[in-house]
DNA sequence: TACAAGCCGCAT
DNA sequence: ATGCGGCTTGTA
């Protein structure tokens, strides 16, 4: 053969990596699997005929220059491939469904249904912007599941990479260095990427869960600790009684659980069980917030809470679900507060249509169950108790026992803690439905069409905001403004403090243990600054003289041991290549905390005062903060396919080299 | 303005 | 036992 068995495509600005020539245009060929441009010349075996050149593939996608471990791959290369085109080719997908669909077909591993494909897009999409993009596993373009590191510094899926080595292929698949042959039979797994993946898509995933909307709703705030009665009151106890001051700081329309940091008075939230004397006291923390109506809600937003305390026959409690009925229908004219005479339909209009709104939206709606509901074994024996998060997943009206119509809902539990009645350690699961026999007599059938907002989470195994939570529509009281700015700029800086502070502690040294300079990965996946590595092996060469007995020996290889483990990295040291990648990702991080840092100290100069204004509060910071950091569905289009990925590597690895080599002087 | 799945003493 | 009247809060 001519050529040399190393066969090497252009690089980012064109030139051959082989020759170190610029080919003309005519003098390329592109693969038609990955669409890196090869220099004809320097190519073992070009293409003889035009039809082959129109489908020419790469000697990297071909598989055919090196004898490959046929047996490694499920189907042959060939197969494969075609699979690949077929992906490329389907115009359909979008970029991002490319690549997880490559990432499959790669690792062998399939994501069953369309639920966790969108999941995984929403994850990927919402931390990419932490990352950056630049950790990405060259051969799907994910961030790298379970990474590995080559000693040239770059990361891959470890799937990816097994396939690549299976391939037969010992080169890296960015940069053409070779691979040694400890790291491709024995890829070890770089722990600090996973942790720092990990912890980017966990931090991510807690600001659209919102636990960061710590800020202080104080409601009456000159209100006493308890429900109180005024001079107008004509009778004693509660019967004529003003509400007491509310503990919780979450505003009236605020859905979902009631967190510790929303109880300043407790710090522990609203828990489930938790029970009160009376509906007054009930509404002081938060879970239940009208003293005498069943719902709490708006019809043209949605419903908060309910209370089953059997004001309405039509009820059916069955625990972890129920059938509730809605409001209205009675002639309560004068000051009936007792007739339970229905009189007429139930439309879905007000606490009924608000109800409905939550079903619709899959929001978490909270229920308690008053002992007032004589006829279900889960009502408490006094008081109110709160039992938890519910949806709503159907309603529909049909004939009362009354004989007029009612609104009906069918509420399922949905909570991350066990009901009151249960001996469970653990929340609900996801449940099916249960069988409605009335639905089949029931008119007006509503079902959700679209993802509910809050759902559950299979990677996090519990039940989350999957949206964000609908901003409050609440005025704010002006005199609780300063205090609210206040804390919500502390709560702002302390999360970003806290994630980049977080972030970067996972890429610290392990020798100085502060965040990487010029990151270095061992074949032994163990992370340094480049300096403090060298600097470890100062004075030590890794080729010593053996001398025994006044007799030199031959020269032997000396073996250096990785400062965290036995492992021998002297080949390693010889050719000490930062990992840029990881370097990028260290840099990017501690520009945008910076950048963060500063914005919040302009935005709680000025910009509160304006966002307190305009009242959107009740979801506090993060949905603002993911409203205005939400990437742009186009920024899809700047995370390229692999098959651009060979310039764009190229083009950065350059630039990276100059950085490194000017920081190293 | 009317209504809403509360609360209480008292009249019936 | 049952229901009336009077006050409460938030929604429409």
């Amino acid at each position: 053969m001519a050529h040399d068995s190393v066969q090497l495509p252009c690089d980012g600005d064109g030139a051959c990596m082989r020759c170190k020539v610029t080919p003309l245009a005519e003098e390329t060929l592109t693969c038609s699997t990955c669409a890196t441009p090869w220099h004809v010349a320097c190519l073992a075996s070009p293409p003889e005929t035009l039809a082959s050149t129109l489908q020419w593939q790469c000697p990297d996608c071909s598989g055919d220059p090196l004898p490959s471990a046929a047996g490694a791959l499920d189907g042959t290369s060939s197969e494969l491939f075609a699979a690949i085109r077929a992906i490329e080719s389907d115009e359909s997908l979008t970029e991002k469904e490319k690549a997880r669909k490559r990432q499959e077909l790669v690792s062998g591993r399939v994501e069953e249904d369309g639920d966790k494909e969108k999941k995984g897009k929403e994850k990927e999409s919402s931390f990419l912007d932490v990352l950056d993009g630049s950790l990405n596993c060259s051969f799907c373009m994910l961030l790298p599941d379970r990474p590995v590191t080559t000693p040239c510094g770059h990361n891959f899926c470890l799937k990816c990479f097994q396939k690549w080595i299976g391939q037969g292929k010992r080169t890296c698949a960015k940069c053409r260095s070779i691979i040694p042959p400890k790291m491709a039979s024995q890829p070890r797994i770089n722990s600090t990427l996973v942790s720092v993946i990990r912890m980017a898509k966990l931090s991510k995933s807690n600001v659209a869960a919102g636990p960061m909307k710590v800020y202080h709703f104080v409601q009456n705030q000159d209100r006493p600790d308890k429900a109180f009665t005024t001079e107008r009151a004509q009778k004693p106890g509660k019967a004529n009684a003003a509400s007491g001051k509310i503990f919780v700081t979450v505003p009236p329309d605020h859905f979902g659980p009631i967190t510790a940091e929303n109880d300043p008075a407790r710090n522990q939230g609203v828990l489930v069980g938790e029970c009160w004397e009376d509906r007054l006291e009930c509404r002081q923390w938060g879970a239940h917030l009208p003293h005498v109506a069943g719902i709490a809600g708006q019809s043209n937003y949605g419903a908060q809470s309910v209370a089953l305390s059997g004001g309405y026959e039509d009820d059916e409690d069955h625990g972890e679900w129920f059938l509730y009925t809605g409001s209205g229908g009675r002639d309560l004219s004068g000051n009936k507060r007792t007739n339970k005479e229905q009189s007429f339909d139930q439309k879905f209009e007000k606490m009924n249509e608000a109800l409905r709104v939550s079903c619709k939206m899959g929001y978490p709606v909270r229920v308690v169950r008053s002992h007032k509901e004589k006829r279900s074994s889960y009502a408490p024996e006094k008081g109110v108790r709160y039992d938890g998060i519910y949806r709503i997943e159907k309603c529909w009206r049909k004939v009362g026992i009354q004989g007029f119509k009612v609104c009906r809902y069918l509420f399922v539990r949905c909570d991350n803690e066990p009901a009151p009645w249960t001996s469970d350690d653990r929340g609900d699961l996801p449940r099916p439905l249960p069988a409605i026999p009335e639905l089949k007599k029931a008119t007006d059938v509503f079902e959700r069409k679209e993802s509910p907002s809050w759902d559950f989470d299979e990677e996090d195994n519990r039940w989350r905001w999957k949206k964000p939570p609908p901003p409050s529509k609440k005025p704010v009281n002006a005199a609780d403004l300063e205090e609210r700015k206040r804390a919500r700029k502390a709560i702002r800086q302390a999360h970003t403090t806290t994630v980049r502070e977080r972030l970067l502690k996972e890429f610290s040294c392990l020798i100085c243990r502060q965040v990487m300079n010029l990151p270095v990965t061992t074949p032994c996946a163990h992370n340094f600054c480049k300096s403090c590595f060298e600097a470890a092996f100062s004075g030590k060469t890794a080729i010593r003289e053996r001398s025994k007995g006044g007799r030199t020996l031959r020269s032997q290889k000396n073996v250096l041991h990785c400062p965290s483990c036995p492992t021998d990295i002297s080949d390693f040291l010889q050719n000490l290549q930062v990992n840029r990648e990881l370097m990028g990702v260290i840099e990017s991080l501690k520009q945008k905390s910076e950048e963060n840092q500063d914005a919040v100290e302009e935005l709680s100069e000025e910009q509160v005062d304006e966002s307190e204004e305009n009242a959107d509060i009740g979801s506090g910071d993060s949905e603002t903060a993911q409203k205005t950091k939400n990437p742009d569905p186009k920024d899809d289009l700047q995370n390229p396919p692999p098959d651009s990925d060979q310039k764009r590597t190229s083009k950065r690895m350059k630039v990276d080299t100059t950085q490194v080599v000017a920081d190293c002087e």
